[in-house]
DNA sequence: TAATGACTTTCACCTAATGAAATTCATATG
DNA sequence: CATATGAATTTCATTAGGTGAAAGTCATTA
């Protein structure tokens, strides 16, 4: 075991990492997930049957991997149930709300590794609106969520405008924990077009507004 | 390695067991997870800790374990992408007519293992109805859907009352894939005295068309 | 029919996973 | 305040389990 992996398991994260590279591409083949995760084929296939075994992966007649009932199954309870589904379901008023207040699309992010993933939303009413981020990553630096989720937390709002996507601006507040941890963060993403100085004053009042009853309401269960 | 983990990978079976008690516990302690998949404290310890560093789980500061932020976007992923995301998508209409029309609870159910999955659901209006059952997982022997999952696929109802819980009954069809093998299964639940000789007869035609018309929409594409 | 590309199986090597035991930590209890 | 109790953590000698190169199939395509 070398010193970079000394706190891992270096079989199981391979299968994760398998696990991942076919959900993420929905349909794959065994040569492109082994490529993909940078294995030989005959280690990526033992894995890939593994996970098939286990009711993880599909595999269908082509010989194509696919999500499987027991990943599904998982998927399901882990966001119906448990302390994740507590957070979505706390910011479902307040994303509604906010999408509703601004005309723009609310979204709710939480930290993954180097990047940030969204987690939960409430799409703008418009025909020209932010739509699909949910399940989507950005990485931490460069963009707005980023910096409210890696900073200390003080209630503030951060903008930015295109730097993932052209014309694409956000506004962007932290959600505060019992412990004034940031756990989360609201932001409202729409057209850069829309969402210019004007207009974002709007919307920066009404996210950090947001943000804040949510860490309210975690703090104190409703 | 024994004959009978021949085909298998046991540190990373070992791991996703751990992912998998985490997440239907909701929230759990090292020894109980270790206990829960027998396994000597250390060595859970080891896969848990693993698991935590690529985010598939969260740790708080009492040291439950729980979803991590990677797994989430799996779980999102893999329920609005991909394959699976297409068979619920497809379902959807016809859980919801079935539903309207029989005024119970409509579900799609896939097999996992020696088990069926509900994977999606359209509630019945009433007030008394069956609810809460996507996620969870019931018995292939003994069950109507389990029987419609392992069956043949021939276009045929299925009945059975309080098998898995008293006063529930079902009426169950098969869906074909492309192959004509069976794919999922659509079930209507509801209390077994509403559920009774009479009515199921509707619900018995209702499950059989929409099971028939979702087979139809899976061989071509609307 | 041969050549190509993708999947599968085999197997000797050896590292990475294992778990018993010792240690630390946190919380009750006398 | 000392001490006992239970849980989490670290250590480390042992070896079973994982590895991947290479050879073998299988299904297309030329």
């Amino acid at each position: 075991m070398t010193a970079a992996t000394l706190h891992k398991s270096r079989s199981a994260e391979r299968a994760l990492n398998l696990l991942d590279a076919v959900i993420t591409a929905g349909s794959i083949s065994l040569g492109d997930a082994a490529s993909a995760v940078d294995l030989p084929t005959s280690t990526a296939l033992r894995h890939l049957r593994a996970l098939e075994h286990d009711g993880y992966l599909n595999r269908d007649p082509h010989g194509m991997f696919s999500v499987g009932p027991t990943f599904l199954r998982l998927a399901l309870t882990s966001l119906r149930e448990g302390p994740a589904a507590h957070l979505t379901k706390a910011a479902r008023p307040h994303l509604d709300r906010l999408a509703e207040a601004t005309g723009e699309s609310a979204y709710l992010a939480v930290r993954e590794r180097s990047r940030a993933v969204y987690i939960a939303t409430a799409e703008s009413a418009r025909a020209i609106r932010h739509v699909g981020w949910v399940g989507r990553t950005v990485p931490l630096t460069g963009t707005a969520v980023g910096a409210t989720l890696t900073g200390t937390g003080e209630a503030t709002v951060l903008r930015n405008t295109g730097s993932v996507e052209p014309d694409v601006a956000a506004a962007v507040a932290p959600v505060l924990g019992t412990e004034g941890t940031v756990v989360a963060a609201i932001s409202v993403l729409g057209p850069s077009s829309r969402l210019d100085n004007a207009s974002t004053d709007t919307a920066t009042i009404a996210v950090l507004a947001a943000a804040e009853a949510l860490s309210h309401d975690l703090r104190g269960p409703t």
